[in-house]
DNA sequence: TGCTTGACATAAT
DNA sequence: CATTATGCCAAGC
């Protein structure tokens, strides 16, 4: 319609649902989470709508980091190594703090089975 | 309405 | 590998 193709709410809102999307034990980046809402281009907003999150939240945020393989450093220390356990805890592993993309990166709509 | 900020990405040095 | 510079664009004030 006029209004043209509304996603959602707004970048954030589609942005929420591609995180919401990505399954335990993976890892996804920043342009990943934005070319899979529509919009390679906004990296930063993803983690700009991340950074709005709820807390209580059921948004796995944790499973998304920077195309460095590193959890991004959010303002206080220690927050990092907060997230860390999650990933962890789900099944991912950190090599010298930092995590193996080339093995926990998520795939959408593919990995069969690899 | 316009400037500032920002959980990034990529290339260059 | 670390740092610097640029791009890109939405949300907040």
């Amino acid at each position: 319609m006029s209004q043209t193709s509304r996603p959602q709410n707004d970048l954030r809102g589609r942005i929420y649902s591609v995180v919401a999307r990505i399954p335990r034990g993976r890892v996804a980046t920043y342009g990943q989470i934005a070319a899979l809402a529509g919009v390679p281009q906004h990296a930063r907003q993803v983690g700009y709508a991340l950074y709005d999150l709820p807390s209580g939240g059921s948004l796995p945020w944790h499973r998304v980091i920077n195309a460095k393989g590193q959890v991004s450093p959010r303002s206080e220390p220690g927050w990092v190594g907060f997230q860390r356990e999650l990933l962890e805890a789900e099944g991912v592993e950190f090599q010298r703090g930092r995590v193996d993309l080339g093995r926990y990166r998520w795939e959408p709509a593919d990995s069969p089975g690899v």
